[in-house]
DNA sequence: GAAAATGCCGAGCGAATTTATCGGGATTAA
DNA sequence: TTAATCCCGATAAATTCGCTCGGCATTTTC
């Protein structure tokens, strides 16, 4: 039950852009420095939060990646779903079901699985950027 | 986010034997063959279940498991944390928090993972066995 | 216009993990 | 005694993970 490294880095480096998000782009160099992850990874991580709207990039001298929205527009759990897939604890409950098993109908263990699944979903989508960088103690409930 | 066959293959197994607690032990063969599982791959799963006292075994011929418990004091989180480990979405909040990272304290991202760690728990220790096998509707909320 | 700083991107790779399989032993009912 | 069952360590096949490499494209700076 556990986020890949990929997932765990990729919501990293989002706060880190949230952070500075008014001033100008911020090259992979310095996050990868700031978080101490390795640069050539992270070229892999930040590519898909491109390509799926996430993110902006500016080439070149002067150039990095910034924010394609403001932070309280971006929620956690899109970032995990774009690096993750689906959010779901089995795949046949998750979201573009193509592994659905013919076990389905007669399923009792479906249900457990279709709620937590809910659950997960809820939480990382009422969590945006903004969160993340502002109020440090939401506790829970 | 997924559990692994284990966790999953596990959960059904328990089911099994959730609704054949009253009539004696059941056959690993049997189980294997009603959920389409290897039965080779099932003994492994079943080995550390037993370990944690969440199921008896019973030798020789017309042996086979049955619950320790009745369903309804075995709850789903017993049975993925035996199988899975602590459930926790990224290593440094879980339970045993041995690797607890030297940045926790300045971590802005840790309050995510806890919280959703703290839901993910939640769910899956309010479902027992008999839930399971009782009421296939359960609606969330 | 050259050089430096950046992003873009496909390929590959070693290690770990997952998902089994194998081969045998121990125990018990029929 | 035989068949059915659990017990269990070892190993193998497949997959995934977490990177690394090498090179090209674009833009600013000197």
């Amino acid at each position: 039950m556990r986020l890949t490294a990929k997932g765990e880095y990729g919501v990293r480096a989002m706060t880190i852009l949230a952070l500075d998000f008014r001033t100008g782009p911020v090259p992979l160099r310095e996050i990868a420095m700031r978080e101490n992850i390795s640069y050539q990874f992270l070229e892999q991580i930040v590519l898909p939060l491109r390509r799926a709207g996430l993110i902006n990039s500016v080439r070149g001298a002067k150039g990095g990646y910034a924010l394609a929205r403001p932070p309280e527009q971006i929620k956690v759990g899109e970032i995990v779903r774009v690096l993750e897939g689906p959010i779901a604890p089995v795949g046949c409950v998750a979201d573009g079901n193509e592994e659905s098993c013919a076990r389905s109908p007669a399923c009792l263990t479906r249900g457990i699985w279709e709620k937590l699944r809910d659950r997960m979903e809820q939480v990382l989508d009422e969590i945006t950027l903004a969160d993340v960088i502002c109020v440090p103690n939401i506790k829970d409930e």
